[in-house]
DNA sequence: GGCACAGTGGTTTTT
DNA sequence: CCACTGTGCC
């Protein structure tokens, strides 16, 4: 347990090791947010202070949580399935399959990711014969999203004006839609949830009693509903301690809901004692953070942070100001090359940019240089059409009502059923309030006949596969309907065909990662309805070329939790970034003001920032000032490659001339060796104990032992405090 | 059912 | 400028 503890810094430790209180921890970039957290579950686990069954601890990306299960299975030696560690709707999703009866839905039901959703919309408007100029589905698809995000059923939505009113009565439509197809869409996921449990009051106190620990990572990305979510799953009797790491300076996805105000509120209405500040930075060099420091000062009501580093100042940040986008790409290039000749691996230098458009001139430049890149945010391996296509006959095995999946497969690969058919038989549909899958056998005629071969060819494939372990499933499914023979047809059908086995390999994954019995789930399909949701609510890695070692290009959204050892930042320029639809709001300015200094702290030795004085967009030369960012960077942090034009001298030159800041921060005295888990006397690490002054508190350490004995208590809002057991009252609690 | 053409719009994105 | 959508024709 010593180990645990080992290597932590000041609030780091005193983190891990807080008594069971709620506690709000503002991790800067590259401060140990993960290895906090993940200590954290660890210490209470091993220190006795609870079960691994009463911890809850959720994330934002499947990424981020299978790192966190990883890093647990190290430090602790215990089987980490039975826990409930997982992004918000996988969380969901577990919980919404072991009480589908209470939530109201079918044991197997399908779960829809956006393009799903999208795609379901489309079509409820065209049965209800809705013009989509006049609606245009995406701005629906938002607005219920949004809806649902807020908590509101459509009989709660206020709406004042005819159209919102029209909106809300298509909000209406839409989940009546869901509900007859069994199909689930993201927000939902968690709307539902949150109100099994709202209404569900055994349920709640189930579970509120079982958790006793909630643990939430990237706190600053919550959105409403989830932060509602999280206080009443903490709010039974005694309530749960809620443990939230997060950076508000981080907080870039508000166009998609999340809610930075949800860090504050929370300080404010659990009355968190503990707020913690992890601000040391391991990661950069200290001028990159003074940049990034200077940067996020121009921000107004921040929680406050300034990240500081003990390595040197080091590089100045090299700043360049190019001609034209071309012109920028090709120094971009130049630098690349000269990195990677002075012996920098391609995959440590990383080429920043603001938006997706950006990547063309580089992929351009670097292309012509013959410089391996990697491009990431295309589509991933769920997304692709081959995939989509075998799934929705999944799905339709699995969940027959599905009319997403029906209306995908019915025709494809071709058979005969064209959109007339498929227009009678949705008028049927609606006539009868049934699935289109449903409405077939009431047919008749020519498009009755065909329709019902298909209905045939799923009810085939359901009987021949239900004895069949997972993946000899899917093979069986893209053999029988049709989906191979298609692909190998067609001409640039090879990679796709790859794909398709590679799905194969995709669900004899899951399966070995689920550990389950296929035996006893195949029987009925559920290890399918499983695999499909595993399928939506994690679509896969951003396609990887792997193999060689290639320069690294993304958005700065995309590049957030990552680290380069050298960073380019590109298009600096007012328009572009800060965007220029972000401009005219404060809120807007102050999120790409955030953009700015999570691109900046990417960096760990080198950041180069580069902008253009004109610029190829929209088909049309743009002129563009430079970003106003640029200039809050202080001007000794700087070397400009080129003539600084309106802001005065060049750099000083190389570093030395800037001293980092330092911390009043003195070494913590070497972790005292740690005695056995027992102590004399019931003590024990791990115990939570009650001083008379500073209240509650939890052992940390301990050393010494008879009239020396000396034990470190964690106090929490008190701070870390060693107590000489002959001399302080400290009762067990 | 598939291809050719016109038209449109064009931050950021995970689940 | 370019990628994607929808329409219309063969």
């Amino acid at each position: 347990m010593s180990d645990l503890l080992a290597n932590l810094n000041d609030p780091q430790l005193q983190a891990v090791t807080l008594p069971p209180q709620h506690a709000l921890i503002l991790a800067g970039a590259g401060s140990g947010k993960t290895r906090v957290l993940t200590t954290r579950i660890a210490w209470l686990i091993s220190s006795g202070q609870c079960d691994p069954a009463a911890i809850l601890a959720v994330t934002f990306t499947n990424k981020a949580a299978k790192e966190m299960l990883a890093r647990l299975s190290t430090m602790l030696p215990i089987n980490t399935r039975g826990m409930w560690i997982g992004t918000f709707h996988g969380l969901c999703n577990r919980l919404l399959r072991a009480h589908h009866r209470d939530a109201g839905l079918a044991q197997l039901f399908q779960i829809l990711d956006s393009a799903d959703q999208l795609a379901a919309i489309k079509r409820l408007l065209k049965t209800l014969n809705i013009d989509d100029e006049k609606f245009p589905p995406r701005e629906l698809q938002h607005f219920i999203n949004a809806q649902k995000e807020a908590g509101l059923r459509p009989d709660a939505v206020e709406a004042w004006d005819d159209y919102t009113r029209r909106r809300v009565e298509l909000y209406r439509e839409y989940e009546g839609q869901c509900q007859r197809e069994s199909v689930v869409d993201f927000a939902e996921l968690l709307l539902r949830s949150y109100e099994l449990l709202e209404r569900n009051e055994p349920l709640r106190r189930h579970y509120q009693r079982r958790f006793r620990h909630i643990l939430v990572d990237e706190f600053q990305d919550t959105n409403r509903l989830q932060y509602r979510w999280l206080k009443l799953l903490a709010g039974g009797d005694p309530p749960a301690c809620l443990f939230c790491v997060g950076d508000d300076d981080q907080s870039i996805y508000r166009f998609r809901g999340a809610e930075v105000g949800n860090m504050r509120d929370f300080e404010r209405e659990f009355h968190v004692a503990n707020v913690i500040r992890l601000e040391q930075n391991y990661r950069s060099h200290g001028n990159i953070l003074d940049a990034a420091n200077a940067i996020i000062r121009h921000n107004a009501g921040r929680l406050g942070k300034n990240l500081w580093t003990e390595q040197g100042a080091g590089e100045p940040i090299r700043v360049f100001e190019a001609f034209s986008d071309a012109d920028e790409a090709r120094w971009i290039v130049e630098e690349v090359q000269q990195l990677v000749r002075d012996g920098a691996l391609r995959s440590d230098i990383a080429l920043l940019y603001r938006s997706n458009a950006q990547s063309r001139v580089l992929e351009h430049a670097l292309f012509s240089a013959g410089i391996p890149y990697r491009v990431y945010g295309g589509l991933r391996f769920f997304e692709r059409q081959e995939i989509k296509h075998a799934l929705a006959y999944l799905r339709l095995i699995a969940n027959p009502d599905d009319d997403t999946a029906f209306a995908r497969v019915v025709n494809f690969p071709t058979r005969g059923i064209g959109a007339r058919s498929i227009e009678v038989l949705q008028d049927a549909a609606r006539t009868y309030n049934t699935s289109l899958y449903a409405t077939v056998p009431h047919l008749t005629g020519k498009p009755g006949t065909t329709l019902a071969q298909f209905v045939r060819l799923i009810e085939d494939l359901r009987r021949e596969t239900a004895r069949l372990p997972l993946p000899e499933l899917v093979d069986h499914v893209l053999e029988r309907s049709g989906l191979r023979d298609h692909y190998k047809a067609e001409k640039e059908g090879r990679e796709r065909l790859e794909n398709l086995d590679e799905l194969i390999g995709a669900a004899a994954n899951f399966v070995a990662e689920s550990q389950a019995d296929p035996e006893a789930l195949a029987a009925d399909h559920a290890l399918l309805a499983d695999f499909l949701a595993h399928a939506s609510l994690e679509a896969g890695e951003h396609q990887a070329e792997q193999g060689m070692d290639a320069v690294q290009l993304m958005t700065v959204h995309a590049a957030k939790g990552l680290e380069f050892d050298a960073v380019f930042l590109s298009g600096l320029e007012e328009g572009l970034f800060p965007h220029e639809n972000s401009i005219l709001e404060a809120e807007g300015l102050e999120e790409e003001r955030r953009l700015m200094y999570v691109a900046v702290t990417r960096a760990r030795k080198r950041l180069y920032l580069s902008f253009a004085q004109s610029r190829m967009l929209h088909g049309q030369a743009r002129y563009n000032l430079r970003s106003r960012f640029l200039e809050e960077i202080p001007e000794p942090l700087t070397r400009w490659l080129t003539p600084p034009k309106p802001r005065g001298n060049a750099a000083t030159g190389f570093g030395g001339y800037y001293e980092p800041p330092r911390g009043a921060f003195a070494t913590r005295p070497a972790a005292p060796a740690v005695p056995s888990r027992r102590e004399e006397g019931g003590l024990h690490i791990g115990q939570l104990v009650s001083h008379a002054r500073f209240g509650q508190g939890v052992i940390v350490a301990a050393e010494g032992s008879g009239a020396n004995a000396c034990v470190q208590v964690n106090f929490g809002a008190s701070g870390i405090k060693w107590l000489k057991l002959a001399v302080a009252k400290l009762e067990p609690c």
